[in-house]
DNA sequence: CTACACCCATGACCTGGTTTAAGAAAGAGC
DNA sequence: GCTCTTTCTTAAACCAGGTCATGGGTGTAG
């Protein structure tokens, strides 16, 4: 049982809310079905959203605090695809439409919580209301455009390149992230991100 | 003007109705529709069917032929995010749909037949006939699970092993492309690729 | 105050992949 | 048939980044 009772419900909505009014505006029924859809749920630092081996049954959106999703690959290594703070989706979008095995894990790096949606009530919801067929075709569509970025930095890029455009892209994680996180994103080692570091801070110093 | 006139239009579609049909069946209005919204295009080797700096102005399903889609780096090195074949799809999804300037270039490996569809008459297809939303949402999941598979490769395999899955995946690939994109796919040089299939015909020798 | 855990930095050495260069092989144009 | 361009291979020097080991800093629980 989610520990966030029915009346602070319409609350916690109000992000999501203001989120879909920015992409589209809702209408009243619109609103009401966004209220009946989407759950909010507690995650403590370190729980999981998914494991892999197991199908994503939810979509969420994050209210408050931060999600990450990532591999672990035959050697033990952690490979971080995404990380999601506030009014930003995650889930496993292979696994969550296709009904298969997921190979990946997501899972709490601080306290978060979120609003989340079945497939099935997702697919409800595209019935009742054909505009939110829209909306999440333009959410899919910029999950997408941000992995062709990925792909494009991880084949041209040096990870000295990667961490500047990290640091550009999102400020406001530096302070969030232990460096473990933002090695295992850039897709190098905690000690080659330090290296990185040092030679910037000697560069930026003279 | 396409060199492939009227007459043939309904005999070159038929590939793409089969493409639709295994998805979602169409009705005949459907049918009509796509008819009505595809032109058949045909691209000599080489020619250009997207450039950098222009927006995305088409939706490619392939007929006959092979098309890649590429982004060449500062240093002025190839980088091949796709190669699309028979009855595949290719274009940059971010400009086409955000109609923002595209940093990729789609040109033909082979003489190509496609049947191209431009973003209005899309918006246009979506009105007229919403089961092409969820067409076009579920083809949307294929390319997205497709980049996602290769980001998981690129963050944690090596070459060779990127080379071999390659090889189990494309294996009708390996003998309609030269080397230097088959390198490029991969993200190493070609004299590397070459490396790695000399060490594999020696460990399969013996 | 201490002990333990975790995070970050640094250095020595190792490896996968690049660079450059050179030559062999195979089409494609004439 | 020959030349020209493109494709593939091989090899040596080099570099980005990984591995392993060490030590210091900073909580935080007892």
């Amino acid at each position: 049982m989610s520990p966030i009772d029915n009346t602070t419900k319409t609350a916690t909505s109000q992000p999501l809310l203001d989120h879909f009014n920015k992409l589209i505006p809702l209408n009243q029924s619109e609103r009401e079905l966004v209220n009946a859809k989407f759950h909010p749920h507690l995650f403590l630092k370190k729980q999981f959203a998914l494991q892999h081996g197991d199908v994503c049954q939810y979509f969420d959106f994050i209210v408050r605090g931060c999600l990450r999703l990532y591999k672990v690959d035959e050697k033990g290594v952690y490979h971080i695809l995404q990380f999601a703070t506030e009014n930003h989706w995650i889930s496993d979008l292979s696994s969550f439409h296709k009904r298969t095995k997921s190979g990946f894990d997501i899972d709490a790096l601080e306290d978060t919580v979120v609003l989340r949606i079945t497939y099935h009530d997702l697919i409800d919801l595209y019935v009742k209301a054909p505009k939110f067929d829209r909306i999440f075709r333009v959410l899919l569509e910029n999950h997408f455009m941000q992995q062709q970025d990925r792909i494009g930095q991880l084949f041209s890029s040096t990870a000295e390149e990667r961490y500047q455009s990290f640091l550009e892209t999102y400020p406001h994680l530096l302070n969030r992230l232990s460096q473990v996180q933002i090695a295992a994103y850039l897709g190098v080692t905690p000690e080659f991100l330090s290296r990185i570091r040092g030679r910037i801070a000697k560069n930026d110093s003279r």
